[in-house]
RNA sequence: GCCCUUGUGGCGGAAUCGGUAGACGCGUUGGACUUAAAAUCCAAUCGGGGUCAACCCUCGGUGCCAGUUCAAGUCUGGCCAAGGGCACCA
């Protein structure tokens, strides 16, 4: 065996081997138990990041480990390939995307194959491939179908900088997700996904999720935005034209309806005109005006001094009688509920501030008893008793939410509602590098999806990426004309493509049956496959991603391709990756090459670093000094086998006799057996299961140093190879290369990650002696040595003999001795 | 404003059930080896006090203030701070 640590060497030797001899080809066939490890796909950006390297090493390990214990392992590789950056980048060139984009992949793929990730990678999806994308198309369809996909006109976020529209969840803070642009409103017709029919289902099914975090639950929930309240038709007394009109509102307080004093519509609402008297009209428009030429963040802003203009009409109050006058003011959100609002200033902030600038009356219909408030200088938001609500006068206001609708409801002018803060998906794009919308124009037939047999709809080639201000594929001469799937007259193509997010929203599925030329993929296959056992990602995509593949499996699920509600049975967001304090990234100048890693330590020292200072779930701050450790510490593994080389053996026994000599290395090595399994099944602590190869190392090399210039004899020999052979094993998922290399130098004639995991014996998992721990009165006062099965009587007498101890207890009384077993003796004294 | 997460040495972080706080590592300091350096190895490393050193003893210490308990980083109540999410959502 050579006498130094040569990872690079090493690490190219075993690549080729492992890709010559396939072996990590997944048989979808076998009598394993399954086990579908993932990690979420990236985005071809060009060169691999520390974030990625950090999430797919915590994947691969986990998909070993699992190997290992005796699983059939899914773990998969792929790519989220289309989208803008590489339309922007061929645009700078004038080339196309796609070459752009299998540059990236090919020099992605040769970084991966460097970090020594177990990948099936016959099972590769790229989502910018016609063999992928047919089906991106095909599943639009089936969703169209059943009324699923539908176009409609309404007000979108349009990013002037990117030249597209944006979902309401690709708008983060009033600006685009990708360029930080601040988000225009525009109308426009547009395609959308109908997950608000499943609104109720995506939350409900949160309580399915115990493997995931509480905070990516409770973000999809806070999103989802459930309440519950009441729908309330209040009558316009004085419409202009004479017509019959009604304004419908929905309150989650429907136990303050005794005390409206106006209401509110948003300048969008649909009657606003119809509304307004001839004197007001003028004032109405000029506001409206205003409204519109603000930017979404000026609109939203929670600190901007309320506005709004009388309408000059009026409501009747069915409840009291009243009437009350009706305004427009921008507080009031055309897109949530109805569009209009009951004010209630006493028991609202919000009608609070406005009514107090345009001096609205106020009237109070909640009271605390103890302590009753006149709301003349803030809202009385808390729980209380009604007032001035005639019937309801004394009952509680919780419980008068739901008698005071139930009135409304016998009274033939409200009902209960469940409202959702979720708005359908808009999945259109008006950009080239995308899945083309399948669906035709056609001047007879309207809109129709394009024939199945004929997809995929290809992207067309002869297109000018030099255009400014359109999608460039408008300027294709050929891709819009096109004839009718139903009359066959001429017809024209949908120019848009759709949203990436929709590529990624199934392509786990793709997984299970990679290379179906039939279908997206077989339900057999992806009902034994799925759902994945454990996604690794970011917590970046704890909306987006996540909430729209769980969509897409409910919306599948009802379409009868599989069997399962949720695509993700765990889900572990891992921390980011920081130096010196903050998220690495270019802009910040803080990056680190994972290629210059790669080359000056190897990618076992990467792999062990990036697992070895923080739990996954926590950032992980990136020190060279921490590199530079972990490489210490593999040239220290690799040192304890090449200087004790000659005394090992791959044919050591297990069932020697324990002597004292040799027990407490042996006890030593079960200890870590379990205590590694156990870290690892328990949440992934890797930063604690590499302690733990740590402290092993330690101990091998100090029962080592301990035998000085002994000559070993068969028995020494036989516990040093147990010991040295259980760490490269345990170590193997981890320092997969280095693992492999000493392995076979010792003779192994299979690979070592074929190799079952390390099993221990329980009685062996424990050190022979404990130390047991005395305390007076809560406080250590002695420590002994103690026979691990010791009872607690003898541990007492044990405490009670100690000298240290008999001087503290001297002249006192003992009042309680608590015993806790194998650890500890409290002695309790007074006086 | 609401919701979630996190607060432990100089730093990253350990600590099944409430039972030795600070595992393991980084850093620092001292030493060995060496002509020297690198590498390697050994030792020390939470703070205050007991007149120096070793040893030992003692007090304090896990964001803050209380509480429960023989015993609290861990449980309960009330705060504070940082990070993240949502937000004129009626």
């Amino acid at each position: 065996m050579k006498q130094g640590y040569f990872p690079q060497e090493i690490e190219k030797r075993w690549q080729t081997k492992w890709e010559e001899n396939n072996a990590f080809f997944t048989p979808d066939d076998s009598d394993k138990p399954k086990y579908y490890a993932l990690s979420m796909f990236p985005y071809p950006s060009g060169k691999l990041h520390m974030g990625h390297v950090r999430n797919y090493t915590i994947t691969d390990v986990i998909a070993r480990f699992k190997k290992a214990q005796g699983y059939n392992v899914l773990h998969p590789m792929g790519w989220d390939s289309f989208g803008l950056p590489a339309e922007n980048a061929a645009m700078q060139r004038g080339a196309n995307p796609e070459a752009w984009t299998d540059e990236n992949i090919a020099y992605m793929t040769k970084q991966l194959k460097m970090l020594g990730l177990s990948y099936d990678w016959k099972r590769e999806v790229t989502t910018c491939k016609p063999d992928y994308y047919k089906w991106t198309q095909w599943l639009f369809i089936q969703l169209y179908k059943k009324g699923l996909a539908y176009k409609k006109e309404a007000a979108v976020n349009w990013c002037e900088t990117c030249g597209t529209v944006l979902a309401n969840e690709q708008v983060i803070d009033g600006k685009c997700w990708r360029c930080d642009n601040v988000v225009e409103k525009k109308y426009l017709s547009q395609w959308f996904f109908k997950i608000t029919d499943y609104a109720e289902r995506l939350l409900k099914d949160l309580d399915l999720l115990d493997g995931w975090g509480d905070n990516v639950k409770t973000m999809q929930a806070n999103w989802i935005g459930k309440s519950e309240g009441a729908i309330f038709r209040f009558p316009v007394v004085d419409a202009p034209n004479g017509e019959k009109m009604e304004v419908p509102v929905y309150t989650t307080r429907p136990d303050t309806v005794y005390g409206i004093t106006y209401l509110v519509v948003a300048p969008e609402y649909k009657d606003i005109e119809k509304l307004t008297t001839a004197e007001n009209k003028d004032a109405v428009e000029e506001y409206r005006a205003n409204a519109r030429k603000m930017t979404e963040i000026e609109r939203l802003s929670t600190d901007r001094v309320k506005t709004g203009v009388p309408l000059g009409t009026h409501c009747l109050n069915p409840f009291t009688g009243e009437t009350f006058p009706l305004w427009t003011a921008d507080y009031a959100l055309v897109e949530y509920g109805t569009g209009a609002v009951m004010a209630v200033p006493t028991h609202d902030t919000r009608d609070f501030d406005f009514a107090k600038k345009y001096n609205m009356p106020l009237k109070v219909v909640i009271e605390n008893p103890e302590n009753p408030s006149d709301c003349s200088t803030s809202a009385y938001v808390e729980e209380g008793v009604l007032v001035n609500s005639n019937e309801f006068n004394g009952m509680k206001n919780t419980e008068a939410k739901k008698a005071i609708t139930q009135k409304a409801v016998d009274g033939g002018f409200g009902e209960f509602k469940t409202q959702y803060r979720l708005r359908d998906w808009l999945i259109s794009r008006q950009r080239y590098w995308g899945a083309p919308i399948p669906v035709v124009y056609c001047d007879k037939c309207g809109i129709v999806p394009e024939k199945e047999e004929n997809l995929p709809v290809l992207l067309p080639k002869d297109v000018d990426f030099s255009v400014v201000g359109k999608s460039p594929i408008t300027t294709s001469p050929t891709f819009a004309e096109t004839t009718c799937p139903i009359c066959g007259a001429k017809a024209r193509r949908e120019l848009d493509t759709m949203d990436t997010f929709v590529c990624s929203s199934w392509y786990y599925l793709r997984f299970a049956d990679a290379n179906n030329a039939e279908l997206p993929f077989a339900k057999t296959l992806v009902d034994k496959w799925l759902p994945v056992d454990q996604y690794v990602g970011g917590i970046e995509h704890a909306i987006l991603h996540l909430l729209y593949s769980r969509f897409f499996t409910k919306a599948m699920k009802d379409l009868g391709l599989l069997s399962f509600d949720e695509p993700f049975k765990n889900l572990l967001t891992q921390g980011m990756v920081l130096k010196d304090g903050s998220k690495m990234s270019k802009s910040k100048g803080n990056t680190v090459d994972p290629d210059e890693i790669f080359e000056n330590y190897g990618a076992d020292t990467a792999r062990l670093f990036i697992l070895s200072d923080s739990p996954p779930a926590r950032d992980f701050d990136w020190s060279d000094a921490g590199v530079e450790g972990c490489y210490k510490f593999l040239n220290r593994v690799w040192r304890l086998v090449s200087d004790n080389f000659d005394k090992l053996t791959r044919d050591y026994k297990l069932s020697f006799p324990l002597t004292r000599e040799n027990d407490d290395l042996v006890r030593t090595v079960h200890m870590a057996i379990k205590g590694i399994t156990n870290d690892i099944s328990n949440d992934f602590q890797f930063n604690t299961v590499i302690s733990k190869y740590r402290e092993l190392t330690n101990a091998i090399y100090d029962w080592v140093g301990a035998r000085g210039k002994l000559e070993f004899n068969e028995e020494d020999k036989n516990v040093l190879s147990f010991a040295i052979i259980s760490l490269i094993k345990l170590m193997a998922p981890v320092t997969v290369h280095m693992s492999e290399e000493i392995w076979a130098e010792l003779g192994g004639k299979t690979s070592i990650h074929e190799e079952p995991w390390c099993d221990w014996d329980e009685n062996l998992a424990k050190a022979s002696k404990i130390t047991l721990v005395v305390q007076v009165n809560g406080k250590v006062k002695d420590k002994l040595e103690a026979d691990e099965g010791a009872s607690n009587d003898e541990l007492q007498t044990l405490a009670l003999e100690s000298e240290r101890i008999k001087e503290l207890t001297e002249g006192k009384d003992i009042v309680k001795i608590i015993v806790v077993p194998k650890k500890l003796v409290n002695i309790v004294v007074k006086g």
